[in-house]
DNA sequence: ACCGGGACCTGGAAGC
DNA sequence: TGCTTCCAGGTCCCGG
């Protein structure tokens, strides 16, 4: 469930359902989720096992688990892992990767299909782990400083799009909320963070938070059910969504069919009516 | 010191 | 019924 507000729901479960549990048990059905825990599997389990959990944070994408010592588990979902709880005889879901037994006696499950996720633990990193410093902050994060975002956007020529994605200047959004975003804020993905205005960027940092806090308030945005909460079910906010997904689909401002253009390897969805483009584009 | 592009994966859907 | 191609909510690391 990969972004800001989807993973924030994860959080949430996690929050109601593992943090004051130790964890009992570990299982890694495949190495790669836990690639990056220095040892692999193995150690992931042996290093794991007999810890409590305390809290659960989050910052943009990134969930982390501080636990009693102040080191934490970390996890990314990637592009498709779940934390799913269960009873621990409930039927293997497909693409389960992990299996942690908890006090309480049931189970959390990490569940991913492409593995682009994983998880690891992070000596010290109760309050923030160390790998994921670089991680700006979110617009969730009430030291979050839109003032500051605002100026470097402007700074740099890049694409407005791309430096909507680019997670050291702002998480927590990815190609879903960028696009609704943008089309809240009437821009284009391609034009230059030069050439915006304070008020129009100020305009489209505040249609970021607003769609996330919306979709939010929605259970996440899911298509299929790749997408779920820690119950397995899907958030229903891609009944509200204006641009990603609605290629062809008239635009619910103007009517103009929404148009699908090629941006890094996926999809870029905007009205070419209310969202024009940068001079020498189309 | 920035970029843009490709690599990393699996599997569902659509096309032939 | 196959087989192939395309596509997917992300991040990192590499050249230039």
């Amino acid at each position: 469930m990969p972004e800001l507000p989807e993973v924030e729901v994860v959080r949430l479960g996690l929050a109601a359902h593992a943090v004051g549990t130790v964890i009992e048990r570990v299982e890694v059905l495949h190495p790669r989720p836990v690639r990056r825990h220095p040892g692999g599997g193995a150690a992931f389990q042996a290093d794991l096992v007999g810890r409590r959990v305390t809290d659960a944070r989050r910052r943009g994408k990134y969930l982390w688990l501080p636990l009693d010592d102040c080191d934490a588990l970390v996890a990314h979902l990637g592009m498709s892992g779940q934390f799913l709880v269960q009873t621990p005889d409930a039927p293997a879901e497909r693409n389960l990767r992990l299996r942690f037994g908890l006090s309480t006696g049931t189970e959390l499950r990490f569940v991913d299909q492409r593995m682009f996720g994983g998880v690891w633990l992070s000596a010290g990193g109760a309050e923030l782990p160390a790998e994921i410093a670089h991680i700006g902050l979110d617009p969730m994060d009430p030291d979050f400083d839109p003032a500051a975002v605002n100026r470097r956007i402007r700074r740099s020529a890049s694409g407005i799009k791309r430096q909507l994605l680019n997670q050291t200047l702002v998480s927590g959004i990815g190609n879903i909320y960028a696009d609704e975003a943008l089309w809240q804020a009437r821009l284009h993905s391609e034009r230059p963070g030069t050439r915006l205005t304070r008020t129009e960027v100020a305009n489209l940092l505040d249609q970021v938070q607003a769609v996330m806090s919306a979709a939010l308030s929605q259970g996440g945005t899911s298509f299929d059910s790749l997408y779920v909460n820690i119950n397995g079910q899907s958030g229903y906010f891609d009944r509200s969504l204006h641009a990603y997904g609605r290629e062809a689909q008239p635009c619910d401002r103007c009517g103009t069919p929404i148009r699908r253009i090629e941006f890094m390897n996926r999809s870029s969805y905007f009205c070419p009516a209310c969202q024009r483009p940068p001079r020498g584009r189309r």
